[in-house]
RNA sequence: GGGCGGGUGGUGGAACGGUAGACACGCGGGUCUUAGAAGCCCGUGCCGCAAGGUGUGAGGGUUCGAUUCCCUCCCCGCCCACCA
């Protein structure tokens, strides 16, 4: 054993036999713990939150190892994408060439910090061999109806030239390129998640360990909402609007009914005067609304469309406006308005004279009126003014509307969800080709025919990229004559493929379940691999996914199982999302601060082991933590007296396990070390990484001071607490553990073997400190042997020196008495 | 406007309703050294020489006892938002 801990000498030979033993790689038998973290956009360059990310999941799948579980712990690149194509562009670099240079030094840098992954499952997006089953994805999905083509307003991006989902789009802003995002109408493909909109709520129950505000974002997101579809038949019109409510009791206060401006049936509403009004209208609404900005409350704005609608119980005619407050694809495109009891409907109503009438009257309290309302009142009270319902309640008022409505045909009650159907078509590159072809003779409205599944895969061509790659125009892909022109798979003539790309999100929906059979040729999945191992375990990544990532392979883990390629509900069990590392200014890690930490740099300078020991003690995974060189070299003079202990007591490493018996300090010694295992094992178990490492530091700074012994028992007690040290800080640490673990006699690595049990007896404290107040104020200490009772504590703390004068004289009321924590006298006076 | 987090020393952070501040950084002192670096040892919430007092964003409540539970409010972060 050397004197000095010097990591360059120890890591790379470690990291290299870890990989030749195969100590990585799933065994097929036993419990199994599939750990996983969100895969990486391979850039460049390995940034401080991929290291903390892929830590957090490296020490679980350390520790479950050996824990004795069968692990799978797999890594792969999610290298499909916008960033790729932006670079190609930019530099005119072929993006394949880029991202297999990236996935080399990405994963150079991986390994260079130890983490335990089995490389042979490795997995690239780009790969055809992998993109072919997105393509096959799509196909079933197609037969199964889960996707199709519509006409729809797509956010467009100036800057991408593509068309962006509703989720990528920022404060108005493309979340990548940070342009301002423009409404333009596009045919586009789409899957239908929105099928299972529902599902996908009710089984957030399911995810009990979630962070509830993950579950809580899709459960916003997901948006459902209950009430009311009614319909308003048109005046003099064959045509009816129907509009949907969550307050059915306040029907018989709707003043006017108002569409969206590109409501379907604006055509029917609006009449010869009207008509140009209208489309301005909706013109101008389309501009402000491209430039909105967050947090910018637009003006209510309306234009009267010129029909009139009939109220489904009264009978009495409501004009219909557009206005821009109505978002045409949420709900029906359009809504009853009730200025007295909603505030929306009420400032809309006061701005172009439209009458408020008021029919829910409060419960308690004086009584409204309409006439000088100053504002909508928008509780639940008593129905008011309402034909046969007045004198319901809110709750009451709104079943029997909704009943009275169905008999009418006229509506009844209804759910809608705020969750729109995904958009998955690109106008790029770089990205999975949608397996489509278009053919004059077969399909003459462009609905698009399925390339046969035994076509596939639809590759990608290799591209002259100054040529195709312009950043503007048509989609790259219609500018590559050989791809686009081929053959229709019904007649043979010929026919154009479809140009556009799929969404990335795509990629990474299933790829947790492609590392289960990465190189399968017949299936993207095989069932019998997905019943063992699926659902994931734990799930490790940023918490910025919620709502996207997240929410997409949920569903597509509900299709794959549709499929009878999976046999769960939902692919994860624990999902832990982590902080962000910010800069030692505690502030995000940017260029633009000057700030960015590299971690290459940092293992040179003080070795992956460190690095990882900083990043895991800094602070609970799922919080946000500042960088501190200061705390890393802490961190590295901890693990170096780690070391000089191991050094400094070299003489016992040849002893056995201690044998009973324990002389000089061999007793405690070993009490130390098996208390500090406990505590690391529950620890563990619980995410608490940081404390985990704390009862190490403990248990170091405890054997330290102690000088070798020629005790036989001593020695032996040594030698088990460096050897439980070193389990114990294996998971954050594992380079220099392996090290002293092999230099005090172990032949196999750590990985390979079983983390130790505690001795209970051991463990266990033989004297309690008891904390002594007296009325509720600390006044003094006392130590006790942990079988003492009750009455013997009792007495013992009434005669303390510190807690007797505080006594003096006063009679005491009440004795509270806590086992092994405390005694509180309370005392009159 | 709605939802969800969070607020503890100079700093990062610990604390099943039971001794607030474990562990670490920083700082101060000591030791070793010709000197330094690295070690090692001691101290370190605040006020106070001390006894003691005080202290977990602010205020109230429950309790023998509250960082922890309840109410009101303030501040910070994230997500959603004319959603009917």
């Amino acid at each position: 054993m050397q004197e000095r801990y010097d990591p360059k000498a120890i890591e790379p030979k470690w990291q290299q036999r870890w990989q030749q033993e195969g100590l990585f790689k799933l065994k097929g038998n036993g419990e199994k713990r599939y750990v996983l973290e969100m895969f990486p956009y391979p850039s460049g360059k390995m940034h401080m939150g991929h290291v903390r990310n892929y830590l957090i999941g490296d020490v679980l799948a350390r520790y479950f190892r050996t824990k004795g579980y069968d692990v799978l712990h797999p890594m792969g690149w999610d290298a499909l994408g916008l960033p790729a194509e932006n670079a190609a562009i930019k530099d005119q670099r072929h993006p394949a060439d880029r991202t297999r240079e990236n996935v080399a030094q990405f994963k150079a840098e991986m390994l260079s910090v130890g983490y335990s992954y089995d490389w042979e499952r490795e997995i690239n997006t780009s790969d055809p061999e992998y993109y072919r089953w997105n393509q096959w994805f799509f196909l079933k999905m197609r037969e199964l109806g889960l996707v199709y083509r519509r006409m729809s307003r797509v956010n467009w991006c100036p800057g991408c030239a593509t068309v962006i989902a509703n989720e990528q789009v920022k404060d108005g802003a493309c979340e990548r390129s940070g342009d301002q995002v423009v409404v333009k109408r596009m045919p586009e493909w789409a899957f239908k998640i929105t099928a299972y909109s529902e599902q996908l709520l009710q089984q957030i129950d399911q995810l009990t360990e979630w962070p509830e505000r993950i579950t809580s974002m899709q459960r916003n997101w997901i948006g459902k909402s209950e009430g009311a579809e009614i319909v308003f038949k048109i005046d003099g019109a064959d045509a009816a609007l129907t509009v949907f409510t969550t307050r059915a009791d306040t029907l018989f206060g709707v003043s006017y009914v108002v569409v969206a401006p590109d409501h379907s049936l604006m055509s029917k509403l609006v009449n010869a005067k009207t008509a140009e009004q209208v489309k301005a209208f909706a013109a101008d609404q389309e501009k402000k609304a491209a430039a909105q900005k967050k947090d910018e409350e637009p003006e209510k704005e309306g234009v009267f469309t010129g029909a009139y609608a009939i109220h489904p119980f009264t009978g009495q005619k409501v004009p219909v406006w557009a206005a821009n407050f109505v978002v045409s694809d949420y709900g029906t495109g359009a809504v009853m308005s009730v200025p007295a009891h909603d505030q929306r409907d009420f400032e809309f109503a006061k701005k172009y004279g439209l009458p408020i009438k008021v029919v829910i009257q409060p419960k308690e309290g004086d009584k409204l009126a309409s006439q000088g309302l100053a504002a909508a009142s928008t509780e639940d009270g008593v129905m008011f003014d309402s034909g046969d319902f007045t004198g319901l309640s809110s709750e009451e008022g709104r079943r029997k509307v909704c009943a009275a409505l169905k008999q009418k045909g006229l509506g009844g009650s209804a759910v809608t969800f705020r969750q729109r159907d995904w958009g998955f078509s690109r106008q790029r590159y770089w990205g999975t080709p949608i397996p489509i072809v278009y053919c004059e003779k077969c399909d003459p409205n462009h609905e698009g025919i399925s390339v046969p599944l035994e076509q596939l895969p639809v590759t990608l061509p290799r591209i002259d990229v100054a040529k195709v790659l312009t950043g503007r125009g048509e989609p790259p892909l219609a500018k590559v004559p050989e791809f686009i022109n081929t053959t229709c798979p019904k007649c043979g003539g010929p026919a154009r493929r479809e140009a556009e790309t799929m969404d990335t999100f795509v990629d990474s929906s299933w790829y947790f379940a492609r590392f289960l059979s990465p190189k399968d040729a017949k299936l993207p999945v095989d069932p019998a691999e997905a019943k063992r191992m699926l659902p994931v375990d734990v799930y490790v990544g940023g918490p910025e996914h919620a709502v996207m990532h997240l929410l997409y392979f949920r569903f597509w883990t509900l299709v794959m199982k549709q499929l009878g390629l999976v046999s769960v509900d939902e692919p994860v069990k624990k999902l832990v999302t982590q902080g962000i590392v910010n800069g030692p200014d505690g502030r995000k890690m940017s260029k633009r601060w000057g700030n960015v930490v590299s971690p290459s740099d940092i293992v040179a300078r003080f070795g992956a082991d460190a690095a990882r020991t900083f990043v895991m003690f800094a602070g609970p995974p799922e919080k946000d933590i500042d960088w501190s060189d200061e705390q890393v070299e802490g961190c590295s003079r901890f693990l170096g007296r780690v070391w000089r202990l191991a050094y400094a007591q070299r003489d016992c490493a040849s002893e056995g396990v201690p044998a009973g018996g324990e002389t000089g300090n061999a007793l405690a010694i070993r009490k130390a070390s098996h208390k500090a295992l406990m505590r690391v094992t529950e620890d563990l178990e619980r995410l608490g990484f940081n404390t985990a490492i704390a009862r190490v530091m403990e248990l170091v700074n405890f054997l330290t001071p102690m000088a070798p012994s020629a005790d036989k028992a001593e020695k032996a007690a040594m030698a088990e607490a460096v050897r439980l040290i070193a389990f114990m800080l294996s998971p954050f640490a594992p380079h220099l553990c392996e090290e002293i673990a092999a230099d005090y006699g172990a032949t196999q690595s750590l990985q390979a073997r079983s983390w130790p049990a505690f001795d209970p007896v051991l463990a266990a404290e033989d004297s309690v400190t008891y904390a002594v107040q007296v009325n509720g104020k600390l006044r003094g200490q006392i130590q006790c042997a942990v079988e003492a009772g009750e009455a013997e504590v009792k007495a013992m703390a009434e005669k303390d020196g510190a807690v007797a004068p505080h006594l003096a004289g006063k009679a005491i009321k009440r004795v509270v008495f806590v086992p092994k924590r405390l005694v509180n006298f309370v005392v009159a006076g």
